[in-house]
DNA sequence: AATTAATATTCTACAATGTAGAATATATAT
DNA sequence: ATATATATTCTACATTGTAGAATATTAATT
């Protein structure tokens, strides 16, 4: 049997009723099995619902895309008070990609975001992992967009090679840049 | 007037001949022009000519976004001998920034080619660069990867923030890096 | 010179995509 | 009871990459 098509116009109360949250769980979860951006047809498909119901709770598909990228903040590593700042910092770096790496094709919106997403609690939590080298303002700043602009550039290197890079790769390039900041 | 509409089949002799370097300097400079890739149909309008016969030359558009990308390589800065190396990373890292800047959306493409394309080119001048500072191998490959990672890094976010970032935001993170290095 | 094959091109057409705008059914407010 | 707001489907369009066929010219073969 076939799934019996919905009415045209407002459903009923009994009827399941679409929200934000299932659209954007649902296009995570299409992100993560098929390893690229749905479409709004797929997403709508999945929820067995118009194309066009999306756009009631979403004005385009970049605005779907970003409140996407904002609800993987809570899987970003948070760090711990009295560890090695080393280990602190490899794990946060490790979390960040790995949540670039399953889910591909966010990078270009994590990006240009311009309220808090991501890259912005990425940056605050480094900020409190590399609190007691007690750095210079701008030593610490240089830290801070280094670290950040390789790891999309790692990100975006693992997107393009899923098959040969994993996010094990970083740990040469960490050691340097800890070289650096130790020697500060 | 309009453009006299060209005729079905193989052109005369007299006729302008299609080329795959024509075609790829037509798409190059739609896409410095616009910011972005051009489609097809573009590229084929400027040229004069169908979409499809760009098909004749390129079977496909990667393969053509490709070809497009590897000819960006001689704008790479060249070193010269006994130069600071400081001064030569410097150059060689914003002429590689430029590139990119210049040609956005061509990062995926890039990062995708198998064959000997700008990123290769980089590493490659790159190593002739830090040769002076007698690295290990392992520390070398540790600032090769970091470099270029957090090159793409950076093209990526001007790509998508071009109005906020220039290729100056690398000063610095590059003092950083060098400051790892020298600590070898 | 005649015929055949290769080459370079246009033409037609399709599927996928984002999304604008209208129609419609239900819920809520007056 | 009526009007307005809300949530949805329907229809339609422009853009894009590109497959496949038709066609005109050139080059190779007989």
């Amino acid at each position: 049997m076939a799934v019996k098509a919905r009415k045209r116009g407002r459903p009923a109360q009994d009827q399941s009723q679409l929200t934000a949250e299932l659209i954007v769980l649902s296009a995570r979860r299409l992100m993560q099995e098929n390893g690229k951006v749905p479409s709004i047809r797929q997403v709508s498909s999945v929820l067995g619902v118009d194309p066009m119901a999306i756009y009631h709770y979403f004005s385009s598909k970049s605005v779907l895309l970003e409140a996407l990228t904002i609800s993987l903040i809570e899987d970003i590593y948070d760090p711990k008070e009295g560890r090695k700042w080393q280990d602190e910092l490899e794990q946060l770096c490790k979390s960040y990609l790995e949540l670039l790496r399953t889910h591909p094709g966010l990078l270009e919106t994590l990006l240009s975001i311009k309220a808090f997403g991501p890259a912005q609690v990425f940056n605050q939590r480094l900020a409190i992992i590399l609190a007691p080298l007690e750095l210079s303002q701008s030593a610490f700043t240089q830290a801070q967009d280094l670290l950040v602009d390789y790891m999309h550039g790692v990100a975006l290197a693992i997107q393009c090679n899923p098959d040969n890079l994993s996010s094990n790769c970083i740990d040469g390039p960490l050691s340097l840049i800890r070289l650096g900041l130790e020697s500060r």
